[in-house]
RNA sequence: GUGAGUAUAGCUCAAUCGGUAGAGCACUGGACUGUGGAUCCGGGGGUUAAGGGUUCGAGCCCCUUUACUCACCCCA
């Protein structure tokens, strides 16, 4: 019987893997320049790690997560997100005696939703923590990053901002959302209705028509928002204007997760789909706190490697090619010999290179030499073996160079790779 | 969890009214015995997702199951 594999968790063949290296590859680059250090945690964790740095109430924790008796001692889960895990390695390695901290983190994450486009049960997260600065500069600074990121790439993102208040500002706002929405739901659409009660934010964000004239009527955040976060939000706004960062003021825009204060912020593309986002962070500024370690700020933002790696593709980005330099073409035993031997000479001086053993036609061999994505093939025949001469061929203009066969390895290697 | 759609070769898809399952790509052999991509000719590949039903006859119609896709909820 043939096993497939689970449902919404994903081979990525080697064909595509080239594009995940390039993604990763430029994160470590960008997030260095920046002062980020990379951080490995487990992809399991306590379940009760999630319930309380998440929040007991999100979907992500109540109804999401891969959570698992292990052998009937404890409760372990199949991490949903980074931030949490990682808030958890800064806390028990006791990292926040050190001062401010920059680290980011790559891997996989699990939920068990109903997989549609850009949205799978096991997917990939890149994203990136800062602790022990509250000031909002910091948040420019990451959030330019994230820009630069994204330019390296050659991707293009909107930029959308918000401030999501604190505890001194949001729940007098929401009390006044609530009473507001609340006289009006009879114009509200059913799902709003429902998410009037478990998370009012969330009906700002409501795409139905019909909903769109008491949106458009309701109270402001932005414009309630206590002294320090409206100080720290202008303080954000003024430090990526300094820093060239383009961005659009969304006062819809909502975190999903219930640790997020004051700056919040999203990249979308419209190249998704229907899951639109590609990135999203925010402020955590209690969570550390909420974990059990000292009050200490903090922000972040994560973004989806399977939904940038669909933006790139969109985008025609060519992953960058990764063959080896030269293919052995032998003409007969001898020369397969021979280029058994080179091959290995080869390799040990670090060039990559390729011969197909079961020998056999030229044209086979040559059309193997194109198929793995070489840049020169070489014959090797009796021939080229008694004269110690043999031709190198450029497989894209066809041109052949002399080489002897003695200098190939340092002829290689004067080679710019293009 | 809810809703809709789809399922035919490794991949992308055809198949008229219910009447012998096909093409392109890919793979492979030859034209071309030491030089790849173009062209031409040939070859291997199928339990038409699975199971049941209707019918002289089902890829096509009906039922059940499964898988996948998209959308909602929610989120990166």
């Amino acid at each position: 019987m043939k096993i497939a594999g689970v449902k919404g968790m994903n081979d990525v063949l080697p064909a595509d893997v080239a594009r995940w290296q390039e993604m990763e590859r430029v994160a470590r680059e960008v997030f260095a320049l920046y002062g980020y250090r990379e951080v490995r945690t487990p992809a399991v964790e306590h379940a009760q790690l999630f319930a309380r740095g998440v929040g007991e109430a999100t979907d992500i924790v109540n109804k999401e997560m891969y959570v698992f008796e292990d052998k009937g001692e404890e409760l372990l889960a199949l991490r949903p997100e980074g931030t949490a895990g990682t808030v958890r390695a800064f806390i028990e390695h006791g990292a926040y005696v050190e001062g401010p901290q920059k680290w980011f983190y790559m891997g996989p994450m699990f939920r068990r939703e109903k997989p549609q486009k850009g949205r799978y049960r096991q997917f990939h997260q890149i994203g990136c923590e800062a602790f022990g600065i509250a000031e909002p500069f910091l948040d420019a600074e990451q959030i330019a990053l994230v820009a630069d990121y994204f330019a390296r790439l050659g991707v293009g993102a909107r930029l959308k901002l918000n401030s999501v208040g604190d505890a001194a500002c949001r729940p007098a706002y929401l009390a006044e959302l609530k009473a507001y929405l609340g006289g009006r739901k009879a114009e509200l659409c059913p799902d709003c209705i429902d998410r009037l009660e478990r998370n009012p934010l969330r009906v700002l964000d409501c795409k139905v028509e019909s909903c769109q004239p008491v949106l458009n009527g309701a109270p402001r955040l932005l414009e309630r928002l206590c002294d320090g976060c409206r100080t720290h939000f202008d303080q954000v706004k003024v430090a990526l204007d300094a820093l060239g960062v383009r961005y659009e003021v969304d006062g819809r825009l909502v975190r999903g997760l219930d640790y997020y204060v004051r700056t919040a912020y999203e990249l979308t593309s419209d190249a998704l789909g229907s899951q639109s986002a590609v990135a999203g962070g925010g402020r955590y500024d209690r969570l550390v706190e909420t974990l059990g370690g000292p009050p200490t700020p903090g922000i972040g933002f994560a973004l989806g490697e399977e939904r940038l790696a669909m933006i790139l593709e969109k985008a025609g980005k060519a992953p960058p090619a990764q063959g080896p330099a030269v293919f052995f073409v032998s003409a007969d035993a001898e020369g397969a010999l021979e280029a058994l031997r080179r091959a290995a000479e080869l390799r040990r001086g670090g060039i990559a290179c390729d011969l197909d053993p079961r020998g056999g036609k030229l044209k086979a061999q040559f059309k193997q030499a194109e198929r793995v994505g070489a840049r020169y093939a070489l014959v090797l025949g009796g021939a080229e073996v008694q004269s110690g001469q043999a031709k190198l061929k450029d497989l894209s203009s066809r041109e052949e160079t002399p080489v002897a066969l003695a200098q190939l390895a340092g002829f290689l290697a004067s080679l710019p790779r293009p």
